[in-house]
DNA sequence: GCTTTAAAAAGTAACGT
DNA sequence: ACGTTACTTTCAAAAGC
């Protein structure tokens, strides 16, 4: 009697603590990211969800955390790659992936595969690019998608080839390091994209 | 049009068998050239045939598993060679021991290229998985026959889980005819 | 869940030259 | 900017942690 009612406290007490500790680790990662307060809110939401549905059994806390972190920047198309992730995670980028897919498959996310139009806004702020050269990346991005392009590609490349791309044509060049640091991938991605993606958008027009 | 049946190649089998008598992987080990055993590492013996290529695991229990074949007519042949190798360190090896094909990989070609966004939304976010940012292949399992699928951009595609060859040809069989009702084909 | 084996697909990365 | 090597994904079995 006594004892079972200091269990329950201590059992929901213990819950409640891991809870606590979850949501401050999902601020700590998202501060570190620079997402909004709203990426936060749906990651908690997430968090809750996957603590409702049993998911975090046979998972540490933080891999959930995080997995639901990455997951809501998606679903708010503003997306941070896994690897950018990682770098402010306390877990490995293999974790998180499988992770990741695990929750989106019990808590029916319907994760579309990311959009790279999403990364072109973050990417084009950090080279002090023009809304211009959003533009042109854009319209490389959905020419060159339309072509079968993009399939099997990595989102974040197939951004950072299109803002390389635009940066050429509106005059504002940047070089492939200087895109290829803020966007994580190398400049052989870059360069194995931006040229087929040129002659998709001149095949368009 | 060329049928992507035909364009199947099998990749690997991958089969499970016994001597049915326990082994000193210890003893095996020094006796085999060619064998490698790291008990620490992990608890099978390597060992690898050249004709055909494959590689067999062979534990302290007798059980034994190979892979790396290109057939299941190759699989026999290589575990033919294993037990004969065994024969020669005087161990006890069942005259034909059972041999049980576990898993086929195969490789095909659809013949078309693919979007496989549109694809992943035809056949459903929740039957798929599809993440290129981690893999540029589609994950696509199949109800009957229960194997795996890999789709890809350049209409190549593997298929693995299988364990006879004619699950891999129901499999692209089903591919096929599904993408062509959704009009994703070509 | 991990450890080991093999194999294909295509993309990406990290070496060295 | 090459080339090579190697890692990502899927699958199954084995014995043991």
């Amino acid at each position: 009697r006594l004892r079972k009612w200091q269990e329950r406290i201590r059992t929901k007490d213990a819950g409640e603590r891991n809870l606590q500790f979850a949501l401050s680790e999902i601020d700590r990662m998202a501060s570190a990211l620079g997402v909004p307060r709203s990426v936060r809110e749906v990651a908690s939401v997430l968090y809750r969800r996957a603590l409702d549905e049993d998911l975090i059994r046979g998972r540490s806390i933080e891999g959930v955390a995080t997995a639901c972190l990455y997951a809501a920047c998606r679903q708010e198309g503003i997306p941070r790659s896994l690897e950018e992730v990682t770098e402010v995670a306390r877990i490995e980028q293999k974790e998180i992936g499988r992770t990741y897919r695990y929750v989106a498959q019990e808590l029916s996310l319907a994760m579309e595969p990311t959009d790279p139009k999403e990364y072109l806004p973050r990417f084009a702020s950090e080279l002090d690019l023009s809304e211009e050269v959003i533009a042109k990346a854009r319209e490389l991005v959905d020419a060159s998608a339309e072509q079968g392009l993009l399939s099997g590609k990595s989102p974040s490349g197939f951004a950072a080839a299109a803002i390389y791309a635009a940066s050429l044509l509106c005059n504002e060049k940047k070089t492939q390091r200087e895109v290829a640091d803020v966007a994580n991938v190398t400049e052989v991605t870059i360069r194995n994209r931006y040229q087929e993606q040129i002659e998709a958008m001149d095949l368009g027009i | 049009m060329t049928d992507p049946k035909e364009t199947i190649n099998i990749e690997n089998v991958v089969a499970s068998t016994g001597i049915g008598q326990e082994l000193d992987l210890q003893s095996v080990a020094m006796d085999l050239e060619g064998a490698d055993y790291d008990p620490e590492q992990f608890p099978g013996l390597v060992y690898r045939t050249q004709n055909p290529k494959s590689a067999a695991l062979i534990f302290r229990s007798g059980k034994i598993v190979c892979t790396g074949a290109k057939s299941t007519e190759d699989v026999h042949e290589s575990l033919r060679i294993v037990f004969d190798k065994l024969r020669e360190l005087d161990i006890k090896v069942e005259d034909e021991p059972e041999i049980v094909v576990q898993n086929i990989v195969t490789s095909a070609d659809l013949g078309h290229q693919l979007n496989l966004n549109a694809i992943a939304i035809g056949l459903g976010l929740e039957n798929i998985e599809y993440e290129p940012e981690q893999f540029p292949g589609l994950v696509y399992r199949l109800d009957g026959p229960e194997v795996v699928a890999l789709l890809f951009g350049s209409g190549k595609l593997v298929i693995t889980g299988g364990k006879e060859p004619e699950d891999a040809e129901k499999a692209v069989d089903k591919i096929v005819s599904r993408l062509e009702e959704l009009g994703l084909l070509e």
